[in-house]
DNA sequence: TTGCTCCTCACGTCACGTGAGGTGGC
DNA sequence: TTGCTCCTCACGTCACGTGAGGTGGC
C-alpha cells in the first residue's frame, strides 16, 4: 500500500533508516510489489513509531530488539528504566549549561568550590594576577596528585585567610617574586614563614601545619613548581627546609656533621 | 610533571581520549620525558576541562577547534549557540519523555490529536474494538498519502459526531463488518449513506461531501482496504459508488446504455 | 528516451573502545 | 624477574550517511 518513502515521510525516518530497522531485525520486511518494491501497511508505521521514540529517547537499537520482545514485565521494567535515564540525561545538560557559562572561569570549572572560594579571597586580598594564577596551577597540580586532601586543604586555608599575619606573608611572598635569588629579605620570609607555622602547630596541633596538605610527592612537586616561576620562591622553599630541620632536629643535624667529618 | 593517567582522573577523561584529542589537534602535545612518556602540566589540565566541557555538552571536536581558535566575537557567539542548542536538546528530551509515556497508545502517538480525539468519541458511542483498529489503521494510511488533508478530515468528521442519523449508520456499519457480501442489508444501508451524503452536501455546500475528505488515491486505496477487511464493507462501497453515479449523472448511464446497445 | 523511485552492496563518519605487541623504571 | 604504566598502530563499534551501479514504470 505505502512506498518506503511514504512510511518514511510519514514516521519522520529517512528511507535509510527504515532499511537499515530491517536489517537489524528490529522490523519485519513487509511484502514485495512485482518490481521489488516493499509494500507497508499501517501496523508498520505503528511499530516505526514506536522504534523512533525510544531510539529518539537514546535507547541502542539492540536494546529496543530486546525490549519489543520481552514479557510485558521486562518491557514495562525496560520503560521505567529509560525513562529514568532520560531524567538523568535532561538533569546533565542542564548541568552542562551551567558548566558552560563558567568556560572562562577556570577557577570555577576546574577546581573544588573550596579551593576557588580561596582564591577570590586572595584576590580580594590584593595577591597580583600573576601569582594568583600560580596559585590556581598550584591547586590544580594537587588536586590531579591527590584529590582526596584538596578539599580539606581550601578549607585550612580559609580559615587561616583571617589571621592578618599570614595574609601579610602571603603579600609578601607575592611581592618577592621578581626579587634576586640572593636577596637577602627571602631568609627574614623564611624566618617569617616558620614562626608561623609553629604558631599555627600551637593552635591546630600536631596534625595540622603550615603547607601541612602537601604530603611528600605534592610538596617536592610544589617546590619545583614555584622555583620554575620564580627563582625567588624557590629559594625561599630552601631556605623553609633548613630552618625547619634546624629547629625540629638540632641534635640529628648535629650528628650529621659528626658522623661527616668522623 | 603529571602522567596521562593522572590528567585523565584530574579531568574525568580516559587516557584514550585525551591521546584521540592530542591526535585531532585539539590538545597540543606535551613535553616527554626520558622514557617518551607525555609530562603535563596546569594548563593542560585547564585545556582538557575546557573541551570536555564544550564535548560533553555536544559539541563536535572539530567544531571545538574551530571555536577554540577563532576570535572572541566569534566564540561569545558559539557559546551562545551552544546554549541555545543545549537548551533545545532538554526540551527535546522532555517530549520524548511525554511520548514515551504513550508508547502503548498508538492513536494518540501515530496520529494528529484531532484525529485521535475522533477515535475517543468512537469508542465512546459503541463502536466495537476491532472496527476501531480499523478506522485507526485507516486514519494513519490517509495522513501517510497525503497529510494535509488528515486534520480538516478529523475536525469534519468530529463535528458530524453530533448528527444521530450519522452515529447510527456507523454503527450499522460496525455490524455490517461480518455480514456476507451478499445480505439485501447491505442495499439499504448504502442508499441510507447516500442519503445523508446529499443531507451533508446541502448543508455544508459542494466543497464537502461525505468521505470528501479523500482524494482520488486516498480513496481508492480506502476502498481497497475496507474489502480486505470485510467483503461486506466492499461491497457496500461499490453499492454507494453505484447508487451515487446514478443519482449524479442519471441522463449519462442512458446514454451509456444505448451506445453500448446501438 | 528521460526522470523518478526503488533496489542492493559497500565504504565513510564520529568519538572513541579495545586488544596487539613492545618498552622502561621499581 | 615481575608488575605496572606508558607507547604506537590498527581494527571494532554504533547508527546510520552517502555514493555506486542497476532496475522498473511513466
Amino acid at each position: 500500500l505505502l512506498s518506503i518513502s511514504q512510511v518514511a515521510a510519514a514516521t519522520g525516518l529517512t528511507v535509510r533508516a527504515v532499511r537499515h530497522y530491517h536489517a537489524c531485525g528490529l522490523l519485519a520486511e513487509p511484502p514485495r510489489d512485482r518490481s521489488g518494491y516493499r509494500r507497508y501497511g499501517a501496523t508498520d508505521i505503528i511499530a516505526l513509531v514506536r522504534i523512533r521514540t525510544l531510539a529518539s529517547a537514546g535507547v541502542p537499537l539492540a536494546r529496543i530488539k530486546t525490549l519489543l520482545e520481552g514479557t510485558p514485565a521486562e518491557y514495562t521494567e525496560s520503560l521505567r528504566t529509560v525513562d529514568e535515564d532520560l531524567r538523568l540525561r535532561i538533569r546533565a545538560l542542564e548541568q552542562h549549561r551551567r558548566d558552560l557559562a563558567q568556560l572562562d572561569d577556570p577557577e570555577r570549572l576546574c577546581l573544588p568550590a573550596a579551593a576557588a572560594d580561596v582564591q577570590d579571597r586572595l584576590r580580594a586580598i590584593g595577591l597580583s594576577e600573576r601569582t594568583l594564577a600560580h596559585f590556581r596551577d598550584g591547586w590544580i597540580l594537587v588536586a590531579a596528585i591527590s584529590p582526596e586532601e584538596i578539599e580539606e586543604a581550601a578549607a585550612w586555608t580559609y580559615r587561616w585567610l583571617d589571621d592578618e599575619t599570614y595574609r601579610r606573608l602571603l603579600l609578601e611572598v607575592d611581592a618577592a617574586a621578581d626579587w634576586s635569588p640572593e636577596d637577602p629579605r627571602l631568609e627574614a620570609l623564611a624566618e617569617a614563614a616558620v614562626d608561623l607555622d609553629e604558631r599555627i602547630r600551637a593552635e591546630e596541633g600536631d596534625q595540622a601545619e603550615f603547607n601541612g596538605y602537601q604530603d611528600g610527592s605534592s610538596r617536592s612537586l610544589l617546590n619545583t613548581f614555584n622555583a620554575v616561576a620564580s627563582p625567588a620562591w624557590g629559594r625561599l622553599d630552601e631556605l623553609i627546609a633548613q630552618i625547619r630541620s634546624g629547629r625540629d632536629h638540632p641534635e640529628t643535624v648535629a650528628d650529621r656533621l659528626r658522623t661527616t667529618s668522623g
